[in-house]
DNA sequence: CGCGTTTGACCAGCGC
DNA sequence: GCGCTGGTCAAACGCG
């Protein structure tokens, strides 16, 4: 389970843009139950909530060495919580969030010196809107191809 | 056979 | 100083 649908575009796109300076907005939070604002102009399928730049000191584990570790948070709106974006995820825990009946998935980038990780969560206001939040940022290419194209018809089969 | 997913428990940071 | 929440890791199982 890792291919979605959701072809290309605003994933490859906006990930490796991230880096540079593609995403200006709104610095909003992230648990905010206010997203509502948006719904109403989403008309596609994909809204940018805002960017959260978190260089705080949040160094406190054995996983992560780096301390600096921009989020960029991203508001889709979908009826999965798995929203491929060409890359492979690794869900290593799941935790429920307080304000919200559903519980937040947490993923990470299987790519070995990629350590991006995504979390997603859903809200409970909107059960089709699901916050999808990217830490970190990609330094390797997307290994999705062709040939995963029949996999992905095949997930579009299930969603259908 | 490989790896992605699942559940529980543990740790650290922050608040009060 | 203690408690709480959030976040992460670890092991095991299932499925492809």
């Amino acid at each position: 389970m890792s291919a979605n649908m959701v072809p290309n575009s605003y994933a490859s796109t906006g990930l490796e843009g991230a880096k540079g300076n593609g995403f200006l907005g709104l610095m909003q939070e992230m648990e905010a139950p206010a997203a509502s604002l948006n719904v109403d102009n989403i008309s596609q399928n994909i809204g940018f909530v805002g960017s959260i730049a978190s260089e705080g000191r949040l160094e406190k584990k054995r996983g992560a060495k780096k301390i600096r570790k921009p989020k960029y948070a991203f508001q889709t709106r979908s009826q999965v919580d798995i929203l491929d974006d060409g890359y492979r995820w690794r869900k290593y825990g799941q935790k429920a969030v307080k304000n919200n009946k559903f519980p937040r998935s947490y993923y990470r980038c299987t790519h070995q010196g990629c350590n991006v990780k995504k979390q997603v969560q859903r809200l409970t206001k909107d059960e089709g809107i699901v916050v999808t939040t990217y830490e970190g940022t990609h330094s390797h290419q997307i290994e999705k191809s062709t040939d995963n194209f029949e996999h992905i018809l095949r997930q579009m089969q299930i969603y259908s």
